[in-house]
DNA sequence: ACCTGAACACCGTTCAAGT
DNA sequence: ACCTGAACACCGTTCAAGT
């Protein structure tokens, strides 16, 4: 079986999929071209057309993939957690997810999401644990009340937000400690005196 | 004096800046081209370079102007604005200024920005007004202590995340209303029981 | 000083043709 | 069924030439 024939038992499409999240990890959605990753692999540039309907289709794929993987952090920092504070822990994960692939989750939360396969799944499966978790910390009394996803979608928010400010260089890493620290207290204090 | 020479008068690069912004707010980054812009102006597609460096150049320029658009929105929220919460209408006036233009807020919170003429002090005018809002709440007592800029960046976080996520459309147009209005009791009550 | 227009190397997308 | 390779209309960038 030759090179060029590899991809002829439909593989091409995982193949390029993989490619693409490495690519705009590494060098960023800028750099990432349906016509370069078809040479990454060794295809023609025609390929992809075969497995993806168009750059964008592409994209979409990526950004599901995105809260595959990060679903896949949770669940492995939900192993890795003994007693200690679990939703602190899935907290960093976010905070260490995020910042190591910030192109990555910008695209994962700004494709206006046009059905796209899966991808309600995808998302719900990717915010499943931490919703878990803090259903479980509201019912030890740990968390105000309230519908748990709206609670979620609120700390996604607080996390996410914080993240792009770092990323895009309001937060430096001098100060990135101590605000991450009060933000936490924030979160759970409020700004308003007690 | 011909069309095609009304650009010979210094005036080509404000036209190409206010033109790309346009873009960006109507038809979204992905359509904006120096090569549309140019067109759209009447210039050939290589007179931008004499103003920009590049397209980076262009779309750094494009952030830094959001930033002062931003600034400006908080100073005509603080004229209209009587003796009522002016950080609620703060708040709501980043709610609408980003909702109004996802991609232009993107674009503001994405670059890293390499060291852009005056970006620094576009950044600073903007939050000029919601910090000093910040600091007159605390000594009245409405907010903790604390860094005012810390306060402020942990609040910008929690709106540009919320908006991010609307604009992802995770937060669904049935929701958001609930979903805004509890945000504002997280953030000044936290979600710790009390 | 400022803009034009040709040139170059890239792109996304389409589509007949090959296997 | 899957991939190739030519073709088309776009890009960003560079640069000699014009005014």
């Amino acid at each position: 079986m030759t090179d060029s024939a590899r991809y002829h038992h439909g593989n091409l499409r995982p193949a390029l999929l993989a490619r693409a999240v490495e690519v705009i990890e590494v060098d960023g959605v800028r750099d990432m071209s349906l016509r370069r990753i078809a040479r990454d692999l060794g295809v023609s540039h025609g390929a992809p057309q075969r497995h993806f309907s168009g750059k964008a289709d592409l994209l979409d794929a990526v950004a599901k993939q995105g809260f595959t993987m990060l679903g896949e952090a949770y669940a492995e920092t939900m192993r890795n957690v003994g007693g200690g504070d679990r939703l602190t822990a899935l907290a960093v994960t976010y905070l260490e997810f995020s910042m190591a692939r910030p192109e990555l989750v910008q695209l994962m939360f700004t494709r206006k999401h046009s059905p796209v396969e899966g991808m309600d799944e995808a998302v719900a499966e990717a915010f499943r644990v931490p919703l878990e978790v803090i259903a479980e910390e509201q019912r030890r009394g740990n968390l105000i009340e309230g519908d748990p996803e709206q609670l979620g979608i609120y700390v996604v928010a607080v996390l996410h937000g914080l993240t792009s400010l770092a990323n895009a260089g309001f937060i430096t890493a001098g100060s990135s400690q101590s605000l991450l620290a009060s933000a936490a207290d924030h979160v759970l204090d409020g700004l308003r005196p007690r």
